[in-house]
DNA sequence: AGGAAGTACCTTGCGCCGCAAGGGTTTTAT
DNA sequence: ATAAAACCCTTGCGGCGCAAGGTACTTCCT
């Protein structure tokens, strides 16, 4: 039951990542150049939890293959496999600025809509008349 | 290539609506009762453009038989075929509250990492003994 | 030496859902 | 009669997040 509400949570959480995560890992790499693995640590620590490596090193690759990144390889500092980091191309600027742009311009849209507003109440008692069906 | 740009746009915003589009229509029927017709044009005006009928009716049938809304029909004071009207259940007046604190706190997150943080620049001249690869 | 655990990379298959495209019915206007 | 608007609906495609599974290197413990 509570496995339940969370399951729909992290459902609609998946859903929602879906026309941002890319912009997030375009930031969090403007910032400064950052390898897969490290995401996966961030994002999970601050506030988007989820966000498994099945997410985002096909990401990682489609942005590459897209041009909006690139990358270099580096011997990782804390033991294991040599790092893979990527660094913004001109044009992973260009998107992470359109897609900022685009994203406000959104949020904005769909907050108010979301906004409950108190003004403006239907009677309750004006309704009547209508057919039940189905 | 004005046109690529659009697209891009476009299928951004296709992808950011997956998620919160049902609680849209949530918030709206619980105002008052809505049929699915209206969703089109009051979304189309209202900031969130594109939104077509292939998106909502889908929408709609799932939600009702997800038994967050349910429906009734009456007759169209336009002209036109009778329309179906939607209403919140108890269910659905959960779940919209439920997905609207998601959504603030989801919101919340992304903005704030795709904020640009004008604090703690990393000196461009210190980069050096990175070896190219692929 | 052997092995578990941590760091790091990657791929495959499933499932959800927005959307374009197409089709149906009823009413009003020409 | 024909058109157009106001409504309803379904099918198929495609993108992408994710669970699950796999590889390679290093460090530490026994």
């Amino acid at each position: 039951m509570t496995k339940q509400l969370a399951a729909a949570h992290d459902q609609r959480r998946s859903q929602l990542l879906r026309g941002v995560l890319d912009l997030c890992l375009l930031a969090l790499i403007g910032e400064r150049p950052r390898y897969g693995y490290e995401f996966v640590e961030a994002l999970t620590e601050s506030g988007l939890d989820l966000v498994s490596e099945g997410s985002i090193y096909p990401l990682l690759a489609r942005m590459e293959r897209a041009g909006l990144v690139d990358s270099y390889r580096a011997p990782s500092a804390a033991g294991g496999a040599p790092r893979k980091y990527y660094r913004l191309t001109d044009a992973g600027a260009a998107e992470l600025a359109a897609g900022r742009a685009t994203w406000s311009t959104f949020t904005t849209a769909v907050s108010k809509t979301l906004r409950e507003e108190q003004g403006e109440q239907v009677g309750r008692d004006e309704r009547d008349g209508r057919d039940e069906d189905e």
